[in-house]
DNA sequence: CGGCGGATCAATCAAATGGTTGACTCTGGA
DNA sequence: TCCAGAGTCAACCATTTGATTGATCCGCCG
């Protein structure tokens, strides 16, 4: 909090419409104030930048990670973190996959929030995050469990870059000729694959790879 | 408009941050108030039967598709459709592809707008609709053009449904199961499909699919 | 050093998928 | 009325994929 006892926060989310209702929203909490907006991570380090200048740099970012255009949540995420004195960034999305909550954490997010959260929680997130705490939402603090007291159910890199051939509709034999390797090879890779991610054929490896943003969708933009 | 001059306006999001942002939003502007709101399509229907029993029914139903709990903003949709007197529904939603707008002019919509849509056009989107006209996205608008105008290439409704249980990772005989026809008709089907989007495999057909946007990456929910 | 996990390959068999042809019904429009 | 297109189903066969087992090579770590 700062000395004036308001916590100031940087809005950032791509939709003016869902800016609209956290301003609204947060507006009306005692003790915090929206200090400006930017509509992606751009124009987020702009105003940092410029608040900043100004002497009144925000106690915490309120980042969305899906962004239609300009740089996304978590590379901006990154880029803030690199600045001194970086504020803390709280993630608010609509998903909460394995792979958003890894690269927001890795990204070094204080927090993860969801939209859908009521208000009343929304607010003490805020709060705890300018005051240099970390909050997450329950998916997000099991995933972080889990992976740390299981570490041997993730994909290898090989798997996973044969992950991302397979979603783009190659065959097996395809797949082997593009990777160098023996059409075996990749079967044995697949079953693997498969194994780790709970499934039994490659449509439905894709469909559970692209759930948890272990690859991206084919044509996804942010 | 009613005689009062005044456009009432029915919420349907399952987010708080997003109904709160409509309505901050929508009370802003001349001529546009809420008349009630809601979080799922079956608490929609409710809102609708208790202003239409006070003699005030609203002059158009905002509706989201995407629905994390409850009733979906389709099937929330076909039902309004099926009352008595019905309000125009104006979709409003996240996504623009194929399939969420082929499901929602199906159902009745008489709109179909994008949540990152500037708030001025979000307002005449809603007069429009109020006062019985159409109003579709740019995208949808050249969809439903192409459709008209070249039948042969573009997937039908079916096709497109059957895409959507594909990239799930469902199997043949699975995807026939869903849609209690056999699995010859879902062979037929594919091989349709594939003929259409110039490929010659299922992971292909995804692939092919969700880059032009005829469906929507797996995963991608509320 | 010894072992472990990742990556590579082979062989085999069962199952699923893909390709083809032909046919029936129904609906909407020329 | 007649036809085109959508949706449905069947039978058949070639190809691909999946499952299993077992093996070699290599780099890293205790």
């Amino acid at each position: 909090m700062t000395s004036a006892g308001e916590v100031r926060v940087l809005l950032v989310d791509d939709h003016p419409v869902v800016r609209a209702g956290l301003r609204a929203m947060l507006a009306g909490f005692e003790g915090i104030a929206i200090a400006a907006e930017a509509s992606d991570g751009r124009a987020a380090l702009k105003e940092l930048d410029r608040l900043s200048a100004l002497g009144e740099p925000p106690d915490v970012v309120l980042m969305d990670l899906q962004m239609g255009e300009g740089m996304d949540g978590v590379t901006a995420t990154a880029e803030i973190r690199k600045l001194s004195a970086p504020p803390p960034v709280l993630i608010l999305t609509t998903y909460d996959t394995d792979a958003d909550i890894l690269a927001a954490v890795e990204a070094g997010a204080s927090g993860y929030m969801l939209k859908d959260a009521p208000p009343e929680q929304l607010r003490q997130a805020v709060l705890q995050a300018a005051a240099g705490g970390t909050v997450l939402a329950p998916r997000a603090a099991a995933l972080l469990m889990d992976r740390v007291s299981n570490p041997g159910t993730s994909l290898t890199p090989r798997e996973v870059q044969l992950l991302e051939l397979l979603a783009t509709g190659l065959s097996n034999r395809a797949i082997a000729k593009q990777l160098f390797v023996s059409e075996a090879t990749v079967k044995t890779h697949l079953v693997h694959i498969y194994g780790k991610l709970g499934v039994d054929n490659r449509t439905a490896a894709i469909a559970a790879a692209t759930q948890r943003r272990i690859i991206r969708p084919p044509g996804a933009n942010g």
